[in-house]
Formats: C-alpha cells, sequence, structure tokens
RNA sequence: GGAGAGAUGGCUGAGUGGUCGAAAGCGAUCGCCUGCUAAGCGAUUGUACGCCCCUAAAAGGUGUACCGCGGGUUCAAAUCCCGCUCUCUCCGCCA
C-alpha cells in the first residue's frame, strides 16, 4: 500500500511511475473520496466534541441534582446525526481502503523501462555452461528413463501439475533443502523458522496476495485459510502489527515450505516436467530491514542466492526486471535464473525483491528510532534460495551423461551419504 | 467433542456507567544527588487519523478514536447486553 499522504500530493508522479508500469489508474475517484473522508471527519469529530462537552456537563448537573433533561434531548440528537455520519464515514473509508488495496508499488528509479520480460537487463553471469558430447536431454526424460520422477502417477493421484518423486529423486529433493537451509543458516548469518502452511486472509492480505490476486491461491473450503503460494507470506506476517526496535534490525530469516499455487492462466504452459507444479519446495529468504539499508540488503539477498548455483556449479544469469515485469508489491526485482541445457533456455529460479514499505504499511510492521523514539515502517525483502524442484531440474539437466546416469554436484554429496551418481 | 476461566498501556495489574487514555508497581528515558556503582529524589514515558500553524517537513497547538474484534443499549461504555476470535485449565479422543 502506498503511503496516501504521499499520494494525495504527488498523484502525478505515481501515475506516470504506474504507467511505466503498465498500469494506468484512475486517481480522480481516490482524489474524490478522500476529500469526501476528510470532510465528514471534521464534522463528526466536531460533533462527538460537542457531546463530550455536554456529557460532562449532564454528569456534573445530576451529580448537583439538577435539571439536565433539556441538554440530553439535545444530545439525542446530537447522538442520531453522528450515527448517520458514522456511517456515510464507514462507508468512504471502505472504499478508500478496497482502492488503496489495489494500486501497485512504486518502482525504484534504478529499475529499467520496459514492457516485458525481454526488456529485462542482464546484470550478472555465473559459472560456465556445461558442454556436451551428445544432445543433452530434458530433465523430464533423465528423470523418467532413472525411474526417480513419475508424472504419470502423480498426475493419477492428484492430477495435472503434480509430479511423485521416488528414490533418489526424493532424496535429493530432501538433501537440497538441507543443503540450502544450512547455507544460509550457517554461512549467511539467517534465523531457521518453521511456519505453518496455512494462513488467514489478514497474511494474504498483508504481503499483497490479497484482495487481487484471489485466483492465484487455493483456499480451504468452508473456511478461512489459504495454501501459501510462498513462505514469503507466512514469514513476513511474523511481524505484523507489531513495533520492533531499531536494534533487532535487520532481521534474516529462512523459511523451507512447500508452495501451492493454482497456477490460473497458465493453461497449456510448461505442462511437461517439473517446471510448473501446483505444488513445490522452496527456500524462502526474507529480511526486515532499516529504509536506508533496504537496497544493500537486496544486493546481499541477490547474492546469497546465487551463492547455492554457485555452490552447486550450475551456470546461471541474473536479470534486473524492468518496470512492465515488476511484480504488484515489488520496488525491484532481481531474477536468477539457471541454465537448462536439455530445454536450451534459462528459468527463473529465484526471485529476490526489494518492497521497501509496501507490505510493512498493510501489514503494518513498524520499528521505533532510538534516538528520536519515532515510529516508521520498515522495509521488506525476500528471495527464493531457491526453488527447490527447479533446482533438481537443473541438476538433472546440467550434470547428465551420455550412459543417462547424472552426477551429484559435489557441495551436494555430503547431503545424500556421498552418494556421486544416479545410475540407470 | 464436553465443562469452565480469561483477554486492559513495553510488562505486572487495578478499575462494574460520567471527573478514565486509564490507579499502582516494574521497566525505559532525562535531570538531581554521589569519588564510582548501587540506592534515593524529581520529571517524562502509547498508537492512529484530522484540523491549525508552517514555503515544506519536523516541532508545537488542538480535536477525535483506540482497554481482543464486531454490533447493541445510553445524553454518556474499559465498565451493561449480544455475536465472534484467541488464550488458559479439566475431561474425552488423537499424530
Amino acid at each position: 500500500m502506498l503511503d496516501i499522504k504521499y499520494l494525495r500530493q504527488n498523484v502525478d508522479i505515481v501515475k506516470k511511475k504506474l504507467r511505466q508500469r503498465g498500469q494506468a489508474i484512475d486517481f480522480d475517484r481516490f482524489l474524490k473520496l478522500d476529500q469526501e473522508r476528510r470532510d465528514i471527519l471534521i464534522s463528526v469529530e466536531a460533533l462527538r466534541n460537542e457531546r463530550n462537552d455536554a456529557s460532562k456537563e449532564i454528569g456534573r448537573l445530576k451529580k448537583e441534582k439538577k435539571d439536565a433533561s433539556e441538554l440530553i434531548a439535545q444530545m439525542g440528537a446530537v447522538s442520531d446525526k453522528i450515527k448517520k455520519l458514522d456511517e456515510d464515514l464507514k462507508s468512504v473509508e471502505e472504499n478508500l481502503n478496497n482502492f488503496m488495496l489495489l494500486v501497485p508499488n512504486i518502482q525504484h528509479e534504478s529499475v529499467p523501462a520496459g514492457s516485458g520480460e525481454n526488456d529485462n537487463v542482464v546484470v550478472r553471469l555465473g559459472g560456465a555452461k556445461p558442454v556436451f558430447n551428445f544432445e543433452p536431454k530434458e530433465h523430464w526424460e533423465i528423470g523418467e528413463r532413472l525411474n526417480i520422477l513419475d508424472f504419470t502417477r502423480g498426475a493419477k493421484i492428484a492430477g495435472a501439475r503434480f509430479t511423485l518423486y521416488k528414490g533418489l529423486a526424493a532424496a535429493m529433493e530432501r538433501a537440497l533443502i538441507n543443503f540450502m537451509l544450512e547455507l544460509h543458516v550457517r554461512e549467511h548469518g539467517y534465523t531457521e523458522v518453521l511456519t505453518p502452511f496455512m494462513v488467514n486472509r489478514e497474511s494474504m492480505t498483508g504481503t499483497g496476495q490479497l484482495p487481487k490476486f484471489a485466483e492465484d491461491l487455493f483456499k480451504i473450503e468452508g473456511m478461512e485459510y489459504y495454501l501459501i503460494p510462498t513462505a514469503e507470506v507466512p514469514v513476513t506476517n511474523i511481524y505484523r502489527d507489531e513495533i520492533l526496535e531499531e536494534e533487532q534490525l535487520p532481521i534474516y530469516l529462512v523459511a523451507y515450505s512447500p508452495c501451492f499455487r493454482s497456477e490460473a492462466g497458465s493453461y497449456g504452459k510448461d505442462t511437461r516436467g517439473l517446471i510448473r507444479q501446483h505444488q513445490f519446495n522452496k527456500v524462502e529468504m526474507v529480511k526486515f530491514a532499516k529504509p536506508e539499508d533496504s537496497y544493500d540488503e537486496l544486493e546481499r539477498l541477490t547474492a546469497n542466492a546465487e551463492e547455492v548455483l554457485n555452490r552447486l556449479e550450475i551456470h546461471y544469469r541474473t536479470v534486473c526486471l524492468c518496470a512492465g515485469d515488476l511484480g504488484f508489491s515489488s520496488a525491484k526485482t532481481y531474477d536468477v535464473e539457471a541454465w537448462m541445457p536439455g530445454q536450451n533456455v534459462y528459468r527463473e529460479i529465484s526471485s529476490c525483491s526489494n518492497f521497501e514499505d509496501f507490505q510493512a504499511r498493510r501489514a503494518s510492521i513498524r520499528f521505533r528510532r532510538e534516538g528520536s523514539g519515532k515510529v516508521e515502517f520498515v522495509h521488506t525483502l525476500n528471495g527464493s534460495g531457491l526453488a527447490v524442484g527447479r533446482t533438481v531440474v537443473a541438476i538433472l539437466e546440467n550434470y547428465q551423461q551420455a550412459d543417462g546416469s547424472v552426477v551429484i554436484p559435489a557441495a551436494l554429496r555430503p547431503y545424500m551419504g556421498g552418494l556421486e551418481k544416479i545410475s540407470p
């Protein structure tokens, strides 16, 4: 959510910024509602003031056993007016709030212009592409031939976009989760958390999934619970409605969670393989930072994600998303894309974003400055570290051998009992 | 699933219709005292929104709201009534 005072005074700047994101939002309605709200507030508060004074006077009169009936009758009328105005106010505020919840964040000045993913800017390359003396296969073929990925039975058990892992694929998924968590905890200074995988409406609203993206979520029938699409949701909401002390910041948290996404609107896209699933595992890093530090923190967060691929010796590129490709809540995002030789493309394996105070304002996550005692919104950040299923894909495709076997990256072997290779 | 108890400021905890944004204590901040520390003394100590002031922000002034959440009664609600959520205790069941 944007700062309503800032928006009120800088409508044209906000409009222009959002146009660069491909968003045309009509702020006339906002300005009208905002003015209406303040008008009603002025009237209703004046009446309340009058009533408060009169009530004190009535109390005094009654104590002195004097007649207060005239004043009481007058205040009866005033209370009726207040009630009416309160109803108007409530309705205007509801409209205003609903409007504000649908306005995307404003991008940082360093975000490149552009309308779609072709305009994203490559900022870094890591590792080297593997060289094959044969035609590299796609991971679904490798996985099925090794009998470690079973797409058919996954579909039987649940449906399309669900996969059954067997044997060493299941072990590799588990090993990767441990490898990533331990890297971030032991070397990057994060604290591990394990959260609920279902959350309430307030949490989904706090991070920006609701109200606009309800169709992307799985909701529990008959209950106000949603399956999380990313651990960002429960982890960021840990400090919802709290005021932190300045000395607590920055806070670095890392969480493993399964992620559930309806993938509405992506019918026919990535239908084969592990790339786009209704359920996948992810290790997620979340930071709470002071505003002046958040862009440095974003660089470090992105480097932490890249480090996973450095250790696994998988080639990747890091792109800075252009204005038109940014997510709803983000002010700036780097995507880390792993090289997938079987598909001959780079695929997003991590997305690292600074939300500035957009989520903090929605979720009311604040901190108190040590000297002045002033309360400010924190900045929230998060990034995948990494998407686990896609990391399995990257390993299968990058480490495949001519004989159909797959070598296990050296960094992962300690987590798989020293195993060096998965053979047919 | 059954029975009961509770939710008040950073914390503990008082308050059952008006003078209560809320006693007291603790903690914290500032000052005094002190050779240092401790003790002692004094002051301050929530958040949000609006208006005034101001070039603007901050500060300041002023008003309103907030005692789990939502509604009701009343001139007036932390206090009375209704609904909900959450926490705790006991019984039963369960990974």
